[in-house]
DNA sequence: ATAGTAATAGGAATTATTACTATATATAGA
DNA sequence: TCTATATATAGTAATAATTCCTATTACTAT
C-alpha cells in the first residue's frame, strides 16, 4: 500500500480520539488539516484502516463510528447521553460456552449494553 | 390508534418468518396482499408496531432488520450463510453485574455473536 | 350523512455511502 | 535526479435506506 498523507492524517484522527467517531466527523476534523480533501477519500481510507487492523468499525444501532481500540470490547451505552463507552466483558470462557453448546465457532461478538449511566441515574 | 388494514398485514408478516427481514423485504411480501401499499407505509407501522411491543429492531451490522421475537435474546451470525439465528445467552445475573461493576442501569443488551455455523465449520 | 380526526399513497427530500473519472502523486528503477 | 507507471485523490454523480410532505381517503362519533 502505497504512502498517503491523506490516510496518515485520518489515521491519527481516529487513534486521538475516545469518541467513536462517524464518517462526517472524521471528515470535518481531516478538513482542518488537509482542507480540500474529499469525503470519497475518508471512505476509502477508513476500509483500508480496518482492513489493515489499524482501526475498528462499530455498529452503534444503524449508525457506523470507527475506533481506534482495536482489541475486542464491548460498549455501554446511555440513553440519556448517547455516551459510548468502552468495557470489556466477554471473556474467553463465553466463546467456548457457545462453541461447545450451540457447535458455532466464535470469530467475534459485537455486545452493546443499552441503560443509564451513573451521572443520569 | 386506529386499526389499520395495512398494519395488519405488515405484522403478520413479520410475525410469520423467523428470517430477521428487511424494510424493503416486508415492502415487497405486504405488496403480495396490499398491492398498492407504500414503503412509507411500510416504515412508519414497523416504528409503531415497535413502539406498541409487538415487534422488535435488530440491527445486524448497519442493516435495519425487524424480528417478532420480542423476548430478549441475541443472535449467533455465520459469515459463511449469513444466518441469523436466535440463542438466549445473557442471563439476569449479567445485567446485575454490570450494574454493580459500573453503577450502570441496563435497559437490554444488544449482542451478536459473529462466526461460523456447524453447517460450515 | 357530516364534520373532525387519523391514516394512507405517492413522491420529494435527506443522509450515508459507493462508484466513476480525470488529474495528481508516490515510488521503483534508469 | 529524472522518468515511467501504478496507485491515490478530488470532485461529482449515482445508489440505497429512510424520513418528510401533502393531497386524498377512511373511520368514528355525532
Amino acid at each position: 500500500m502505497r504512502y498517503s498523507h491523506q490516510r496518515e492524517a485520518i489515521k491519527k484522527i481516529v487513534q486521538g480520539t475516545n469518541s467513536h467517531p462517524t464518517a462526517d466527523w472524521i471528515f470535518n476534523q481531516t478538513k482542518k488539516i488537509i482542507p480540500n480533501i474529499s469525503l470519497g477519500t475518508v471512505y476509502r481510507n477508513l476500509k483500508r484502516l480496518e482492513e489493515e487492523g489499524e482501526i475498528n468499525t462499530i455498529y452503534d444501532g444503524n449508525i457506523v463510528r470507527y475506533d481506534w481500540n482495536t482489541e475486542s470490547h464491548d460498549h455501554l451505552k446511555c440513553k440519556e447521553c448517547g455516551d459510548l463507552v468502552d468495557v470489556h466483558l466477554v471473556h474467553e470462557e463465553f466463546t467456548s460456552k457457545v462453541k461447545r453448546k450451540f457447535k458455532f465457532d466464535v470469530d467475534n461478538v459485537e455486545m452493546t449494553v443499552i441503560g443509564t449511566c451513573s451521572k443520569h441515574a
